[in-house]
DNA sequence: ACTTGACCTTGAGTGGGCTCCAGGTGGCAT
DNA sequence: ATGCCACCTGGAGCCCACTCAAGGTCAAGT
């Protein structure tokens, strides 16, 4: 298990579904992970852990590979999901004001 | 379907399990929703929009229907999960940032 | 020499949260 | 009075993102 934070399965099951591009492997089979492998898993902790579906990230993955023409393309897709991170970001914010509220009735009524 | 966001499958599936308190019906069978149901569906949709897991609602739900006496726990329950979305909230800030830094170095090779 | 254990592969299974289907009922517009 | 539509029920199906199982290989430690 790398410690980009996945699990040795979650890796196998990017690199089947092509989220991944083939890894590496020793004489022995293993994989082995180069610093390049690492950067990019990185990067898809980083959509991942902001929400966006695998689906599209094999979408990004694709046109990383496929060279340095579609990176408009990828510049797109970035900022359209950073829009939705932002709107994550704001709709957390008021659904949490709501539930201090909450909180702050229920204190109301206990003490 | 009801304007709390929720499709009406989406609200039987809540009542079959136990989400939502047994809902009234017409003379017709058909659920007719009280001020009472709607406000907690209100707070359904600001539990489930800040990422607590159904099981865990129904957990609220029954110390709601239980009485004062578990106001308390209630109180810690929503505590925990504020501290959860804060966390969510800090985590997406960070994970933007290094969205956002990646989209200017695209920019920087693009320009 | 042999056990242990971490890895390999393919393929099936899981859990969460809905979403859809078949068959049926009731009310209302033409 | 007949078609249509929105609702009802119980139960099955679906999608996503993993996660686990079975059977096998290899390297290192005892």
């Amino acid at each position: 298990m790398e410690e980009t934070g996945f699990s040795l399965d979650t890796l196998r099951y990017y690199e089947r579904i092509g989220l991944l591009e083939s890894i590496g492997r020793n004489a022995a089979g293993q994989r082995r992970f180069t610093q390049k492998d690492v950067g990019w898993l990185g990067m898809v902790r980083c959509l991942r852990d902001t929400g966006m579906p695998i689906a599209e990230m094999i979408r990004f993955a694709e046109m990383t590979r496929a060279g340095d023409h579609t990176v408009r393309d990828r510049i797109a897709l970035l900022e359209a999901h950073d829009r939705r991170v932002q709107e994550q970001v704001e709709n957390l914010r008021e659904k949490q004001v709501a539930i201090r509220n909450k909180i702050a009735y229920y204190h109301s009524v206990v003490d």
